[in-house]
DNA sequence: CCGGAGAGCGCAACACCGTTGACAACAGTG
DNA sequence: CACTGTTGTCAACGGTGTTGCGCTCTCCGG
Protein backbone atom coordinates (compact mmCIF):
# COMPACT_ATOMS: atom_id res chain seq x y z
CA UNK A 1 0.00 0.00 0.00
CA UNK A 2 1.23 3.39 -0.68
CA UNK A 3 2.41 6.10 1.54
CA UNK A 4 2.23 4.01 5.18
CA UNK A 5 2.61 7.53 6.77
CA UNK A 6 -1.30 7.35 6.24
CA UNK A 7 -2.84 10.47 7.88
CA UNK A 8 -1.16 12.44 5.00
CA UNK A 9 -2.32 11.08 1.98
CA UNK A 10 -4.53 12.98 0.58
CA UNK A 11 -2.77 16.07 1.66
CA UNK A 12 0.56 14.96 -0.30
CA UNK A 13 -1.78 14.18 -2.98
CA UNK A 14 -3.57 17.71 -3.32
CA UNK A 15 -0.21 19.50 -2.03
CA UNK A 16 1.57 17.95 -4.21
CA UNK A 17 0.28 20.53 -6.88
CA UNK A 18 3.04 23.30 -5.46
CA UNK A 19 5.96 22.36 -3.77
CA UNK A 20 5.10 21.39 0.01
CA UNK A 21 8.53 21.29 1.04
CA UNK A 22 11.17 24.01 1.46
CA UNK A 23 14.58 24.00 2.70
CA UNK A 24 13.64 25.71 5.40
CA UNK A 25 10.75 24.21 6.39
CA UNK A 26 12.57 20.94 6.63
CA UNK A 27 15.43 22.95 8.81
CA UNK A 28 12.63 23.78 11.04
CA UNK A 29 11.46 20.05 10.97
CA UNK A 30 14.73 19.18 12.10
CA UNK A 31 14.99 22.13 15.04
CA UNK A 32 11.52 20.54 16.35
CA UNK A 33 12.62 17.27 16.35
CA UNK A 34 16.11 17.78 17.59
CA UNK A 35 14.32 19.81 20.37
CA UNK A 36 12.16 16.79 21.65
CA UNK A 37 14.62 13.66 21.20
CA UNK A 38 17.35 12.02 22.21
CA UNK A 39 20.28 10.69 20.29
CA UNK A 40 18.41 8.76 17.11
CA UNK A 41 16.29 11.65 16.82
CA UNK A 42 17.48 12.85 13.49
CA UNK A 43 17.49 10.24 11.20
CA UNK A 44 15.77 10.52 7.82
CA UNK A 45 13.33 8.36 8.61
CA UNK A 46 11.88 10.30 11.31
CA UNK A 47 12.25 13.47 9.74
CA UNK A 48 9.85 12.65 6.86
CA UNK A 49 7.38 11.56 9.52
CA UNK A 50 7.73 15.01 10.95
CA UNK A 51 7.17 16.40 7.55
CA UNK A 52 4.79 13.90 6.92
CA UNK A 53 6.56 13.13 3.81
CA UNK A 54 8.29 10.23 2.49
CA UNK A 55 11.74 10.27 3.80
CA UNK A 56 13.77 10.30 0.69
CA UNK A 57 12.14 13.74 -0.18
CA UNK A 58 14.38 15.79 1.69
CA UNK A 59 17.21 14.75 -1.32
CA UNK A 60 15.67 16.79 -3.71
CA UNK A 61 16.56 20.10 -1.56
CA UNK A 62 19.72 18.63 0.38
CA UNK A 63 22.72 16.76 -1.51
CA UNK A 64 22.94 14.37 1.70
CA UNK A 65 21.75 14.50 5.46
CA UNK A 66 25.64 16.15 6.13
CA UNK A 67 24.81 19.39 4.06
CA UNK A 68 21.49 19.46 5.89
CA UNK A 69 23.23 19.50 9.23
CA UNK A 70 25.42 21.88 8.48
CA UNK A 71 22.06 24.08 7.47
CA UNK A 72 20.55 22.94 10.61
CA UNK A 73 23.51 24.23 12.80
CA UNK A 74 23.95 27.15 11.37
CA UNK A 75 20.47 28.49 11.93
CA UNK A 76 20.87 26.99 15.40
CA UNK A 77 24.27 28.87 16.06
CA UNK A 78 22.16 31.92 15.17
CA UNK A 79 20.25 31.64 18.06
CA UNK A 80 23.67 31.76 20.35
CA UNK A 81 24.58 35.34 18.81
CA UNK A 82 21.40 36.88 18.69
CA UNK A 83 20.27 37.92 21.98
CA UNK A 84 24.19 39.41 23.09
CA UNK A 85 23.20 43.22 24.06
CA UNK A 86 25.26 45.85 22.55
CA UNK A 87 27.66 47.75 24.63
CA UNK A 88 29.34 45.27 26.89
CA UNK A 89 33.03 45.21 27.32
CA UNK A 90 34.73 42.65 24.88
CA UNK A 91 35.33 40.02 27.95
CA UNK A 92 31.27 39.95 28.88
CA UNK A 93 31.09 39.82 25.18
CA UNK A 94 32.97 36.57 25.22
CA UNK A 95 31.06 35.57 27.62
CA UNK A 96 27.73 36.08 26.63
CA UNK A 97 28.45 34.38 23.52
CA UNK A 98 29.47 31.09 25.67
CA UNK A 99 26.50 31.36 27.55
CA UNK A 100 24.37 31.25 24.32
CA UNK A 101 26.07 28.84 22.53
CA UNK A 102 25.71 26.62 25.65
CA UNK A 103 22.06 27.35 25.46
CA UNK A 104 21.98 26.21 22.17
CA UNK A 105 23.78 23.12 22.79
CA UNK A 106 21.08 22.16 25.54
CA UNK A 107 18.63 22.96 23.68
CA UNK A 108 19.34 20.93 20.30
CA UNK A 109 21.96 18.43 21.55
CA UNK A 110 21.64 16.07 18.43
CA UNK A 111 22.93 18.77 16.17
CA UNK A 112 25.73 20.36 18.33
CA UNK A 113 27.09 17.24 18.81
CA UNK A 114 27.19 16.44 15.72
CA UNK A 115 28.60 19.36 14.64
CA UNK A 116 31.06 20.57 17.27
CA UNK A 117 34.08 19.79 15.38
CA UNK A 118 32.95 20.80 11.74
CA UNK A 119 32.94 24.08 9.94
CA UNK A 120 29.72 25.07 8.40
CA UNK A 121 31.40 27.83 6.40
CA UNK A 122 27.89 29.70 6.25
CA UNK A 123 26.16 33.19 6.81
CA UNK A 124 26.25 32.81 10.63
CA UNK A 125 29.59 30.93 11.34
CA UNK A 126 30.89 34.10 9.32
CA UNK A 127 29.22 36.31 11.99
CA UNK A 128 30.14 34.48 14.93
CA UNK A 129 34.18 34.58 14.12
CA UNK A 130 33.66 38.29 13.14
CA UNK A 131 32.19 38.72 16.71
CA UNK A 132 35.18 37.19 18.16
CA UNK A 133 37.85 38.64 16.00
CA UNK A 134 36.29 41.95 17.49
CA UNK A 135 36.65 40.64 20.87
CA UNK A 136 40.19 39.47 20.98
CA UNK A 137 40.85 42.91 18.75
CA UNK A 138 39.31 44.41 21.54
CA UNK A 139 41.29 42.96 23.78
CA UNK A 140 44.43 44.44 22.43
CA UNK A 141 45.48 41.55 20.24
CA UNK A 142 46.89 41.79 16.17
CA UNK A 143 47.79 39.70 13.66
CA UNK A 144 48.68 36.12 14.17
CA UNK A 145 48.26 36.63 17.36
CA UNK A 146 44.87 37.30 17.01
CA UNK A 147 44.25 35.13 14.46
CA UNK A 148 45.60 32.24 17.25
CA UNK A 149 43.61 33.47 20.12
CA UNK A 150 40.11 33.28 18.18
CA UNK A 151 40.78 29.68 17.23
CA UNK A 152 42.14 28.81 20.60
CA UNK A 153 38.89 30.58 21.95
CA UNK A 154 36.45 29.25 19.31
CA UNK A 155 37.36 25.81 19.33
CA UNK A 156 37.34 25.58 23.00
CA UNK A 157 33.95 26.84 22.83
CA UNK A 158 32.83 24.54 20.23
CA UNK A 159 34.46 21.35 22.15
CA UNK A 160 33.00 22.11 25.27
CA UNK A 161 29.13 22.61 23.78
CA UNK A 162 29.64 19.66 22.01
CA UNK A 163 30.97 17.66 24.77
CA UNK A 164 28.04 18.91 26.77
CA UNK A 165 25.57 18.24 23.94
CA UNK A 166 26.78 14.72 23.20
CA UNK A 167 26.70 13.95 27.44
CA UNK A 168 23.14 14.58 27.26
CA UNK A 169 22.57 12.40 24.75
CA UNK A 170 22.92 8.90 26.23
CA UNK A 171 20.53 7.02 28.13
CA UNK A 172 19.02 8.41 31.07
CA UNK A 173 20.55 5.63 32.75
CA UNK A 174 24.22 5.83 30.91
CA UNK A 175 23.92 9.69 32.34
CA UNK A 176 23.34 8.34 36.03
CA UNK A 177 25.16 6.09 35.88
CA UNK A 178 28.55 8.38 35.20
CA UNK A 179 27.13 10.92 37.48
CA UNK A 180 26.69 8.72 40.01
CA UNK A 181 30.08 7.21 39.79
CA UNK A 182 31.56 10.14 41.36
CA UNK A 183 29.29 9.49 44.44
CA UNK A 184 29.64 5.79 44.47
CA UNK A 185 32.98 4.05 42.86
CA UNK A 186 35.04 6.74 43.71
CA UNK A 187 34.42 7.17 47.08
CA UNK A 188 35.34 2.90 47.48
CA UNK A 189 38.34 2.83 45.99
CA UNK A 190 41.48 2.18 48.59
CA UNK A 191 42.81 5.53 49.90
CA UNK A 192 46.62 3.92 49.62
CA UNK A 193 46.42 3.93 45.72
CA UNK A 194 44.22 6.86 45.64
CA UNK A 195 44.50 8.80 48.51
CA UNK A 196 43.33 11.96 46.81
CA UNK A 197 40.25 10.73 45.39
CA UNK A 198 39.51 9.14 48.44
CA UNK A 199 40.17 12.90 50.41
CA UNK A 200 37.85 14.61 47.94
CA UNK A 201 35.24 12.24 47.29
CA UNK A 202 32.35 14.34 48.26
CA UNK A 203 33.92 17.91 46.90
CA UNK A 204 33.95 15.55 43.53
CA UNK A 205 30.60 14.09 43.84
CA UNK A 206 29.46 18.02 44.52
CA UNK A 207 30.66 19.77 41.51
CA UNK A 208 28.81 21.98 39.42
CA UNK A 209 28.12 21.67 36.30
CA UNK A 210 28.08 25.71 35.43
CA UNK A 211 30.95 26.27 37.29
CA UNK A 212 32.99 23.88 35.13
CA UNK A 213 31.55 26.04 32.58
CA UNK A 214 32.68 29.29 34.22
CA UNK A 215 36.15 28.07 34.94
CA UNK A 216 36.33 27.17 31.68
CA UNK A 217 35.41 30.05 29.74
CA UNK A 218 36.89 32.67 32.32
CA UNK A 219 40.32 30.78 31.64
CA UNK A 220 39.77 31.17 28.12
CA UNK A 221 39.27 34.80 28.64
CA UNK A 222 41.97 35.49 31.28
CA UNK A 223 44.55 34.18 28.63
CA UNK A 224 43.31 36.20 25.87
CA UNK A 225 44.06 39.23 28.97
CA UNK A 226 47.20 37.73 29.69
CA UNK A 227 48.55 37.61 26.32
CA UNK A 228 47.49 40.99 25.41
CA UNK A 229 48.78 42.70 28.33
CA UNK A 230 52.14 40.54 26.98
CA UNK A 231 52.19 41.99 23.41
CA UNK A 232 51.40 45.51 24.71
CA UNK A 233 54.68 45.75 27.27
CA UNK A 234 56.81 43.97 24.40
CA UNK A 235 55.52 47.21 22.40
CA UNK A 236 56.16 49.40 24.76
CA UNK A 237 59.41 48.60 26.26
CA UNK A 238 60.98 46.26 23.11
CA UNK A 239 62.68 43.33 23.82
CA UNK A 240 63.69 42.56 26.58
CA UNK A 241 63.58 39.16 28.32
CA UNK A 242 60.74 36.80 27.59
CA UNK A 243 58.74 37.72 30.77
CA UNK A 244 58.70 34.19 32.66
CA UNK A 245 55.39 34.73 33.80
CA UNK A 246 55.76 31.59 35.91
CA UNK A 247 57.66 30.09 39.38
CA UNK B 1 24.86 -17.11 30.69
CA UNK B 2 27.86 -16.09 29.43
CA UNK B 3 30.46 -14.91 31.40
CA UNK B 4 30.06 -10.89 31.32
CA UNK B 5 32.16 -9.58 33.99
CA UNK B 6 35.02 -11.18 31.72
CA UNK B 7 38.21 -12.02 32.84
CA UNK B 8 37.80 -12.90 36.56
CA UNK B 9 36.01 -16.22 36.01
CA UNK B 10 38.31 -17.17 33.33
CA UNK B 11 41.38 -16.46 35.49
CA UNK B 12 40.02 -18.87 38.32
CA UNK B 13 38.96 -21.54 36.52
CA UNK B 14 41.26 -23.23 34.05
CA UNK B 15 41.76 -21.47 30.97
CA UNK B 16 39.75 -23.34 27.92
CA UNK B 17 42.24 -24.65 25.67
CA UNK B 18 39.72 -24.69 22.89
CA UNK B 19 38.59 -20.66 23.38
CA UNK B 20 40.84 -18.52 20.62
CA UNK B 21 39.67 -15.55 22.06
CA UNK B 22 39.83 -13.47 25.47
CA UNK B 23 38.75 -9.87 26.39
CA UNK B 24 42.40 -8.94 25.86
CA UNK B 25 42.91 -10.43 22.75
CA UNK B 26 39.68 -8.39 21.72
CA UNK B 27 40.77 -4.98 23.35
CA UNK B 28 44.39 -5.41 21.01
CA UNK B 29 42.29 -6.12 17.90
CA UNK B 30 40.58 -2.87 18.57
CA UNK B 31 43.28 -1.00 19.03
CA UNK B 32 45.55 -2.19 15.76
CA UNK B 33 41.64 -1.81 14.28
CA UNK B 34 41.59 1.81 15.44
CA UNK B 35 45.62 2.73 15.00
CA UNK B 36 45.22 1.33 11.00
CA UNK B 37 41.62 2.53 10.06
CA UNK B 38 39.23 5.82 9.76
CA UNK B 39 35.96 6.34 10.85
CA UNK B 40 34.37 3.41 10.00
CA UNK B 41 37.13 1.08 11.46
CA UNK B 42 35.90 0.08 15.04
CA UNK B 43 32.92 -2.02 13.87
CA UNK B 44 31.89 -5.36 14.79
CA UNK B 45 32.02 -7.10 11.59
CA UNK B 46 35.76 -5.73 10.64
CA UNK B 47 36.53 -6.46 14.74
CA UNK B 48 35.82 -10.04 13.72
CA UNK B 49 37.50 -9.60 10.19
CA UNK B 50 40.65 -8.53 12.23
CA UNK B 51 39.85 -11.68 14.91
CA UNK B 52 39.83 -13.83 12.44
CA UNK B 53 36.71 -15.02 13.60
CA UNK B 54 32.52 -14.45 13.66
CA UNK B 55 31.64 -11.14 13.96
CA UNK B 56 29.27 -12.06 16.83
CA UNK B 57 32.17 -14.39 18.96
CA UNK B 58 32.70 -10.93 20.86
CA UNK B 59 29.35 -10.91 22.33
CA UNK B 60 30.60 -13.83 24.66
CA UNK B 61 33.13 -11.58 26.22
CA UNK B 62 31.78 -8.18 26.33
CA UNK B 63 27.74 -7.40 27.18
CA UNK B 64 27.64 -4.77 23.71
CA UNK B 65 29.78 -2.76 21.56
CA UNK B 66 29.74 0.25 24.69
CA UNK B 67 31.40 -1.87 26.89
CA UNK B 68 33.74 -3.23 24.95
CA UNK B 69 34.62 0.40 23.83
CA UNK B 70 35.09 1.55 27.32
CA UNK B 71 37.53 -1.07 27.90
CA UNK B 72 39.77 0.02 24.81
CA UNK B 73 39.51 3.68 26.00
CA UNK B 74 40.86 2.38 29.33
CA UNK B 75 43.66 0.83 27.43
CA UNK B 76 44.29 3.29 25.53
CA UNK B 77 44.44 6.32 27.87
CA UNK B 78 46.80 3.86 29.86
CA UNK B 79 49.34 5.23 27.11
CA UNK B 80 48.81 9.02 27.72
CA UNK B 81 50.24 8.48 31.37
CA UNK B 82 52.60 5.73 31.00
CA UNK B 83 55.55 7.93 29.67
CA UNK B 84 55.76 10.80 31.56
CA UNK B 85 58.47 11.00 33.59
CA UNK B 86 58.90 11.98 37.44
CA UNK B 87 60.58 14.53 39.46
CA UNK B 88 58.51 17.34 37.06
CA UNK B 89 56.51 19.92 38.36
CA UNK B 90 53.13 19.86 38.97
CA UNK B 91 52.81 22.19 35.32
CA UNK B 92 55.01 20.43 33.47
CA UNK B 93 53.26 17.41 34.88
CA UNK B 94 49.85 18.59 33.55
CA UNK B 95 51.51 19.84 30.45
CA UNK B 96 53.30 16.41 29.57
CA UNK B 97 49.33 14.64 30.25
CA UNK B 98 47.83 16.76 27.44
CA UNK B 99 50.66 16.12 25.46
CA UNK B 100 50.05 12.05 26.02
CA UNK B 101 46.70 12.48 25.46
CA UNK B 102 46.93 14.18 22.19
CA UNK B 103 49.09 11.59 21.23
CA UNK B 104 47.06 8.79 22.04
CA UNK B 105 43.77 10.73 20.50
CA UNK B 106 45.87 11.00 17.38
CA UNK B 107 47.12 7.40 17.22
CA UNK B 108 43.62 5.66 18.09
CA UNK B 109 40.78 8.24 16.74
CA UNK B 110 38.34 6.55 16.60
CA UNK B 111 38.18 5.17 20.07
CA UNK B 112 38.92 8.80 21.59
CA UNK B 113 36.47 10.36 19.17
CA UNK B 114 33.79 7.90 20.74
CA UNK B 115 34.83 8.52 24.19
CA UNK B 116 35.57 12.08 24.80
CA UNK B 117 32.42 12.62 26.45
CA UNK B 118 32.43 9.26 28.77
CA UNK B 119 33.87 8.02 31.90
CA UNK B 120 35.42 4.50 31.65
CA UNK B 121 35.07 4.29 35.59
CA UNK B 122 38.21 1.53 35.00
CA UNK B 123 41.23 1.14 36.64
CA UNK B 124 42.94 4.18 34.20
CA UNK B 125 41.09 6.77 34.60
CA UNK B 126 41.04 6.38 38.52
CA UNK B 127 44.78 6.83 37.66
CA UNK B 128 44.47 9.89 35.80
CA UNK B 129 42.30 11.50 37.93
CA UNK B 130 44.92 10.70 40.98
CA UNK B 131 47.30 12.48 38.54
CA UNK B 132 45.24 15.42 37.98
CA UNK B 133 44.48 16.02 41.45
CA UNK B 134 47.92 15.80 42.93
CA UNK B 135 48.98 18.36 40.17
CA UNK B 136 46.05 20.35 41.52
CA UNK B 137 47.04 19.98 45.06
CA UNK B 138 50.54 20.70 44.69
CA UNK B 139 49.70 24.03 42.64
CA UNK B 140 47.97 25.06 46.33
CA UNK B 141 44.22 24.14 46.00
CA UNK B 142 42.47 22.23 48.32
CA UNK B 143 38.72 20.78 48.84
CA UNK B 144 35.72 21.97 46.54
CA UNK B 145 38.02 24.36 44.60
CA UNK B 146 40.56 21.76 43.87
CA UNK B 147 37.88 19.27 42.51
CA UNK B 148 36.46 22.03 40.53
CA UNK B 149 39.14 22.56 38.69
CA UNK B 150 40.24 18.97 38.48
CA UNK B 151 37.12 18.46 36.62
CA UNK B 152 37.80 21.91 34.45
CA UNK B 153 41.05 20.69 33.37
CA UNK B 154 40.17 17.39 32.66
CA UNK B 155 36.48 17.70 30.67
CA UNK B 156 38.83 20.65 28.90
CA UNK B 157 41.31 18.04 27.98
CA UNK B 158 38.68 15.50 27.10
CA UNK B 159 36.72 17.90 24.99
CA UNK B 160 39.94 18.94 23.42
CA UNK B 161 41.49 15.66 22.43
CA UNK B 162 37.87 14.10 21.22
CA UNK B 163 37.43 17.56 19.18
CA UNK B 164 40.62 17.32 17.29
CA UNK B 165 40.20 12.80 17.23
CA UNK B 166 36.71 13.26 15.68
CA UNK B 167 38.35 15.92 13.18
CA UNK B 168 40.50 13.56 11.79
CA UNK B 169 38.08 10.69 11.05
CA UNK B 170 36.05 12.87 8.22
CA UNK B 171 36.69 12.03 4.96
CA UNK B 172 40.27 13.75 4.05
CA UNK B 173 37.82 15.71 1.69
CA UNK B 174 35.77 17.30 4.38
CA UNK B 175 38.95 17.73 6.50
CA UNK B 176 40.76 19.54 2.97
CA UNK B 177 37.44 21.75 2.80
CA UNK B 178 37.08 22.87 6.33
CA UNK B 179 40.66 23.88 6.25
CA UNK B 180 41.03 25.33 3.37
CA UNK B 181 38.15 27.64 3.92
CA UNK B 182 40.05 29.18 6.21
CA UNK B 183 42.38 30.32 2.96
CA UNK B 184 39.49 30.23 0.75
CA UNK B 185 36.08 31.80 1.57
CA UNK B 186 37.27 33.64 4.06
CA UNK B 187 39.44 35.72 2.07
CA UNK B 188 36.67 36.62 -0.54
CA UNK B 189 34.14 38.12 2.50
CA UNK B 190 32.61 41.46 2.28
CA UNK B 191 35.36 43.40 3.64
CA UNK B 192 32.51 46.00 4.42
CA UNK B 193 30.09 43.42 6.88
CA UNK B 194 33.47 41.47 7.99
CA UNK B 195 36.15 43.71 8.29
CA UNK B 196 38.30 41.34 10.82
CA UNK B 197 37.74 38.16 9.03
CA UNK B 198 39.81 39.61 5.74
CA UNK B 199 41.96 41.82 7.33
CA UNK B 200 43.14 38.69 9.10
CA UNK B 201 42.04 36.18 6.32
CA UNK B 202 46.13 35.37 5.94
CA UNK B 203 46.85 35.01 9.76
CA UNK B 204 43.79 32.98 10.01
CA UNK B 205 44.72 30.33 7.65
CA UNK B 206 48.47 30.17 8.82
CA UNK B 207 47.21 29.14 12.41
CA UNK B 208 49.18 26.15 13.82
CA UNK B 209 47.43 23.14 15.84
CA UNK B 210 49.73 22.56 17.74
CA UNK B 211 49.94 26.69 18.80
CA UNK B 212 45.94 26.00 19.08
CA UNK B 213 46.49 22.70 21.71
CA UNK B 214 49.19 24.75 23.79
CA UNK B 215 47.16 28.49 24.16
CA UNK B 216 44.15 26.15 25.09
CA UNK B 217 46.63 23.57 27.26
CA UNK B 218 48.11 26.79 29.12
CA UNK B 219 45.26 28.52 29.48
CA UNK B 220 43.44 26.44 32.17
CA UNK B 221 47.38 25.88 33.33
CA UNK B 222 47.11 29.33 34.16
CA UNK B 223 43.86 29.22 35.55
CA UNK B 224 44.92 26.87 38.52
CA UNK B 225 47.98 28.91 39.14
CA UNK B 226 45.52 32.28 38.98
CA UNK B 227 42.96 30.45 41.29
CA UNK B 228 45.49 29.19 43.54
CA UNK B 229 47.45 32.38 43.98
CA UNK B 230 43.38 33.83 44.93
CA UNK B 231 42.93 30.90 48.02
CA UNK B 232 46.44 31.34 49.52
CA UNK B 233 45.82 35.54 49.51
CA UNK B 234 42.27 35.26 50.77
CA UNK B 235 44.18 32.87 53.26
CA UNK B 236 46.89 34.93 54.14
CA UNK B 237 44.57 38.26 54.59
CA UNK B 238 40.97 36.98 55.80
CA UNK B 239 38.12 38.45 53.62
CA UNK B 240 39.13 41.57 52.25
CA UNK B 241 37.42 42.44 48.68
CA UNK B 242 37.33 39.95 45.90
CA UNK B 243 40.56 41.56 44.37
CA UNK B 244 39.62 42.19 40.81
CA UNK B 245 42.86 41.05 38.81
CA UNK B 246 42.77 44.14 37.42
CA UNK B 247 40.70 45.23 34.01
C1' DC C 1 35.93 -43.92 31.81
C1' DC C 2 31.94 -41.87 30.60
C1' DG C 3 28.15 -38.70 30.19
C1' DG C 4 25.97 -34.44 31.22
C1' DA C 5 26.63 -29.44 31.49
C1' DG C 6 27.75 -25.46 29.69
C1' DA C 7 31.06 -22.21 27.50
C1' DG C 8 32.51 -20.60 23.10
C1' DC C 9 31.68 -19.96 18.38
C1' DG C 10 29.22 -19.86 13.65
C1' DC C 11 25.22 -18.81 11.18
C1' DA C 12 20.94 -16.73 9.81
C1' DA C 13 18.05 -13.26 10.70
C1' DC C 14 16.07 -8.77 12.51
C1' DA C 15 15.41 -3.90 12.74
C1' DC C 16 17.44 0.09 11.76
C1' DC C 17 20.42 3.38 9.14
C1' DG C 18 21.65 6.65 4.75
C1' DT C 19 21.22 6.61 0.02
C1' DT C 20 19.94 5.61 -5.02
C1' DG C 21 17.31 4.83 -9.28
C1' DA C 22 13.07 4.28 -11.58
C1' DC C 23 8.64 6.11 -11.96
C1' DA C 24 4.45 9.19 -11.42
C1' DA C 25 2.30 13.54 -10.92
C1' DC C 26 2.35 18.12 -11.43
C1' DA C 27 3.95 23.32 -13.07
C1' DG C 28 5.48 26.23 -16.41
C1' DT C 29 6.63 27.15 -21.20
C1' DG C 30 6.52 26.90 -26.28
C1' DC D 1 -1.55 20.64 -26.59
C1' DA D 2 3.07 18.55 -25.97
C1' DC D 3 7.45 18.96 -23.75
C1' DT D 4 10.53 19.57 -19.95
C1' DG D 5 12.06 19.89 -15.46
C1' DT D 6 10.93 19.62 -10.63
C1' DT D 7 9.31 17.13 -6.70
C1' DG D 8 7.40 13.25 -4.12
C1' DT D 9 6.89 8.15 -3.76
C1' DC D 10 8.45 3.59 -3.58
C1' DA D 11 11.40 -0.47 -3.58
C1' DA D 12 15.77 -1.80 -2.91
C1' DC D 13 20.86 -1.94 -1.66
C1' DG D 14 24.59 -2.32 1.38
C1' DG D 15 25.78 -1.09 5.78
C1' DT D 16 25.19 -1.14 11.09
C1' DG D 17 24.56 -3.49 16.10
C1' DT D 18 22.40 -7.30 18.06
C1' DT D 19 19.85 -11.83 19.15
C1' DG D 20 18.33 -16.73 18.99
C1' DC D 21 19.44 -21.25 17.60
C1' DG D 22 22.44 -25.08 17.09
C1' DC D 23 26.83 -27.29 17.01
C1' DT D 24 31.27 -28.54 19.10
C1' DC D 25 34.28 -29.33 22.49
C1' DT D 26 36.11 -28.95 27.23
C1' DC D 27 35.44 -29.69 31.84
C1' DC D 28 33.89 -32.04 35.97
C1' DG D 29 31.30 -35.46 38.79
C1' DG D 30 30.08 -39.98 39.22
Amino acid sequence: MPNRYNGAIMATRTRRSGSQLSPDQIIEAVLRIAERGGSDAFTVRRLGEELGADPTAIYRHFRDKDELLLSVADRAFGEAIDGIPAGLGWKDRLRALAAGSLRVALKYPVVVSMTASRTTRREREFLIVEFILECVHEAGLEGGEAALLYRSFGDALLAFIGQTAAFRLFDPDVQAGDLAAWAREYRTLDPARFPHITRLSDELAAVDEQEIFDVRVEAMVSEIERRAALTSRRRAAPAPEEPSEQA
